[in-house]
DNA sequence: AGCACGCCGACT
DNA sequence: GTCGGCGTGCTC
């Protein structure tokens, strides 16, 4: 026995403590690690610890603390306490075992998800050269030579260093003889990826404190009278100093149009002092409420029934007509929570977290009011999570991942826009429902939520209709304006001069007509899928397809590339046709694009934009778009689903829907719910003051009973019936259902597997599995797919032995050694 | 995840 | 014959 090994063992007999310890990473189950001694006092749950998992170290979050002794392995010490306090409070602990168990998924990869990337810790390997072992390398092989000689020049390497220097990836037996041969040794570093934010400040000397040592120096100081800028930039210091208080480098240098060398002269004399200090990168508005509104009617009577309903009820459904004015309820609830000195989160989708919104509700709750999405780097994220620990924000205005952040004492969580698709997380695991989820995790704080959405989700309504929730209805616009009016164009039976689609219909075309001599505006809204520009070989047909993905590729006419929207992968422009050896190319661009340009063709003189992924770029391209569209200097905004999000514009009179084919011509149970959905947003951005607007949806297959209820705008009616074939297919919220992805390199592997798992399953949930099939697109990212799909009755119990199960077939399958590589991936209520 | 070990094809 | 590709197993 070694003695390494034997002072482990040592270590392991005289613990008392053992620690789970969560890893970002996706794990099979949770592993411990002993506690020493002199640790002891500061381990505990939400902290994190430094330990070592294979060779590497990572920070890892202490999940529990207990005293049993593993009896199957000799834990590893703890090495190390990182926060002095938790980062993570116990109810976010428990949510992330929730959302592990529910969505079937690792408690690691819930951690991947809701820590800021800057918490999440792991080792880089670095190479330290050995002082003792001298220079003389002619023992050494060529590679050997190499990184010695590098070692003895720079003292540390990185790994991705000896990479560069060796020029392969594969370097660890090289680094293996080096350490044997006692050139060097590793050593595994965990480094705080968080920075302070510092900024130079400038200060008066103490010397010149005194009115009389100031005034002095100005009317005495030669030297500095002979420096006539240095003089200027002083004057311009001291005028700064008196009325802001604080002087920034960077703000004074700009103001009074001085240089940094002017600066560093009165710093070299003396007199005035550069000082770096740490500052906030998020920026503070002074903390004040400035609520200045009252409700109408119909609002305050909504706003007693939510409150009313809170004392019965923990969630409330507030169903409310589009520019009814929901948010203004919401500000008087939040208003209420502030007063009790509550947090409240309010959750948005992504998209619709525009500049606009941010700034209205900044408006209300200035500096008590927190902003949380995907635009914030790693280091505003840290910053935000401690203010959210601490107490400081109240507010928390964010996207789905803001559930994450460590609420102490969370009152009411506010889930907007609830019907929306985006609230359910896609790819990475977890793959969670945010508005689901938030209502488990508001539970552990005994708070309220409120669901509020113009077009609620079916299983949400549902909810509401059976007193599962409250059901809050605002039914009447603000200020009494009518819904638009919605006029159906038939494209079936329009004459087209080309083949192919009808861009804009010749009662779409009058419409914008008549709006632009309204001086009002247009929206054009163009549903994204299948609208993207690609390549066509003019002889043939054939379209240039992804060679790892079974789709299409897309066409970037400003990169001039192909893209592939699956994989991301880049290709040159095709030349060649590879089905029928032609030249002949074409660019079809049914997109925005094209729309755009037909626009201008019909209408010169309207100031046409675009709003897609392409058009809009960098941080704030969006935010600009949207402001230049509300200043009315776009007439006509053509636009994917961005331009229908949470946005409020007075003077559009009409939107166009380009191509309802395209939103409901989808196979999936879903297709009614969504489209009515859509239609219903993007109409209630059509009249705003004093006017009602008009809507034109084109759509080819008009008898849709979807069509008729949007008309209507009749939710109720629409709901009535589509939950009657929901009932009637036993689709949700009747059912639950839970799909299984299978993928692997070989199409007959991944089908055979995804067989046998279904045979696994079929003496007890038999009736319920639906498939396996091949999906639509059958391979991503060169791996094949099957899916199949659990539709399953509303029964907790058997909901969890099923998915037991499920974990069960997955190791079966995982077993067997033809299986072994197919990657399973559970998605529960898959959206 | 990330790294080591072990087993099969294209090269000196 | 070996080098190195990837498939598989394991981490407290």
């Amino acid at each position: 026995m070694s003695g390494a090994t034997y002072k482990e063992d040592l270590f392991t007999e005289k613990a008392t403590h053992f620690a789970e310890v969560l890893l970002p990473l996706a794990l099979p189950k949770n592993y411990t690690w002993a506690v020493p001694a002199n640790l002891l006092e500061k381990v505990q749950p939400g902290c994190r610890v430094e330990v070592v998992l294979k060779n590497k170290k990572y920070a890892g979050i202490v999940k529990l603390v207990h005293t049993e002794k593993p009896k199957a392995f000799n834990p590893q010490p703890i090495l190390n306490v990182l926060d002095d306090e938790p980062i993570v409070f116990g109810n976010q602990l428990k949510l992330w075992a929730w959302l592990s168990d529910y969505y079937m998924c690792s408690e690691g990869e819930v951690m991947q998800a809701a820590l800021p990337t800057h918490f999440k810790l792991s080792s880089e390997t670095v190479l330290m050269y050995n002082d003792e072992a001298g220079d003389d390398f002619a023992h050494l092989d060529d590679e050997e030579f190499l990184v010695a000689e590098a070692l003895l020049l720079k003292k540390e390497l990185r790994l991705v260093e000896v990479q560069q220097i060796l020029d392969v990836s594969h370097v660890y037996p090289v680094i293996k003889r080096l350490i044997e041969k006692g050139i060097c040794f590793v050593w595994e570093d965990l480094k705080n990826k968080y920075t302070e934010k510092k900024e130079n400040f400038v200060i008066l000397h103490p010397e010149f404190a005194t009115e009389e040592a100031l005034s002095n120096l100005l009317s005495n100081d030669k030297k500095l009278q002979k420096a006539e800028k240095q003089m200027e930039l002083l004057l311009a210091f001291l005028h700064f100093m008196k009325t802001t208080g604080e002087v920034k480098q960077m703000d004074l240098l700009k103001k009074s149009n001085a240089t940094a060398a002017q600066l560093k002269g009165l710093a070299d004399k003396g007199i005035l002092i550069i000082e770096k200090r740490s500052v906030d990168r998020i920026k503070n508005l002074p903390k004040s409420i400035n609520i200045n509104f009252t409700l109408s009617e119909a609002q305050q009577k909504a706003l007693e029934e939510v409150k009313a309903s809170q004392q019965q009820k923990q969630v409330a459904l507030l169903h409310g007509v589009t520019s009814s004015g929901k948010t203004q309820i919401y500000v008087k609830l939040i208003e209420e929570l502030l007063a009790k000195n509550k947090q409240v989160l309010y959750m948005l989708p992504e998209i619709a977290l525009t500049a606009q919104v941010i700034r209205r509700l900044q408006i209300y709750f200035g500096g008590y009011i927190a902003i949380y999405h995907s635009k914030f780097n790693s280091n505003e994220r840290i910053e935000i999570w401690n203010k959210v620990k601490s107490g400081e924000a109240k507010i928390i205005l964010g996207a789905r991942s803001a559930l994450f952040l460590p609420f102490r004492d969370l009152g009411l969580v506010i889930c907007d826009e609830e019907h929306d698709s985006s609230y359910k997380q896609q790819d990475p695991a977890p793959r969670y429902h945010a508005r689901d989820a938030t209502i488990y995790f508001a539970s552990l704080f005994g708070a309220n939520v409120i669901l509020g959405s113009a077009t609620p989700s079916l299983e949400s309504y549902y909810n509401a209709s059976v007193g599962k929730y409250a059901l809050v209805e605002l039914l009447s616009r603000f200020g009494d304006v009518d819904l638009p009016k919605i006029e159906i164009v038939d494209t079936k039976k329009l004459f087209t001069k080309e083949k192919g689609k009808v861009i804009l219909s010749v009662p779409l075309q009058e419409a914008i007509t008549e709006s632009l001599q309204k001086q009002k505006q247009v929206i054009l809204f163009q549903n994204r899928r299948g609208y993207s520009p690609y390549q066509v070989c003019q002889t043939c047909g054939w379209i240039p397809h992804c060679h790892n993905c079974d789709v299409s590729l897309t066409f970037h006419k400003l990169s001039n590339k192909l893209v592939c929207h699956y994989c991301g992968t880049n290709y040159p422009p095709v030349h060649t046709c590879e089905a029928c050896g032609n030249h002949h190319f074409a660019q079809q661009n049914f997109g925005t694009e094209r729309v755009e340009e037909e626009l201008q063709e019909f209408f010169p003189d309207a100031k046409v934009s675009r709003m897609d992924m392409d058009a809009v770029k960098g941080k704030h391209g969006h935010d600009a778009l949207i402001q230049l569209f509300e200043q009315q200097r776009i007439d006509i905004l053509v636009g994917t689903q961005m331009v229908v999000k949470g946005l409020d514009f007075e003077h559009v009179y009409l939107v166009g829907i380009l191509d309802g084919d395209a939103i409901l011509g989808f196979a999936d149970f879903r297709v009614s719910e969504r489209g009515f959905q859509l239609m219903e947003q993007v109409s209630g951005r059509a009249g705003r003051k004093n006017e009602q607007g008009k809507v034109l949806v084109q759509v080819r297959n008009v008898n849709q009973p979807v069509l008729f209820f949007v008309q209507q705008h009749d939710f109720k009616s629409f709901y009535k019936s589509e939950i009657d074939s929901r009932k009637q297919f036993q689709y949700p919220p009747f059912t639950r259902l839970l799909q299984i992805t299978f993928k692997h390199k070989k199409p007959d592997v991944v089908a055979h597997a995804a067989r046998t798992f279904a045979q696994g399953m079929q003496s007890l949930y038999g009736q319920y599995i639906i498939g396996p099939a091949q999906p639509i697109i059958n391979k991503i990212r060169n791996l094949y797919l099957m899916e199949m799909m659990l539709k399953l009755p509303k029964d907790t119990q058997l909901i969890n032995a099923c998915k037991h199960m499920i974990q069960q077939q997955t190791a079966i399958l995982h077993n067997d050694s033809r299986f072994k590589s197919v990657v399973i991936t559970p998605d529960v209520d898959p959206y």
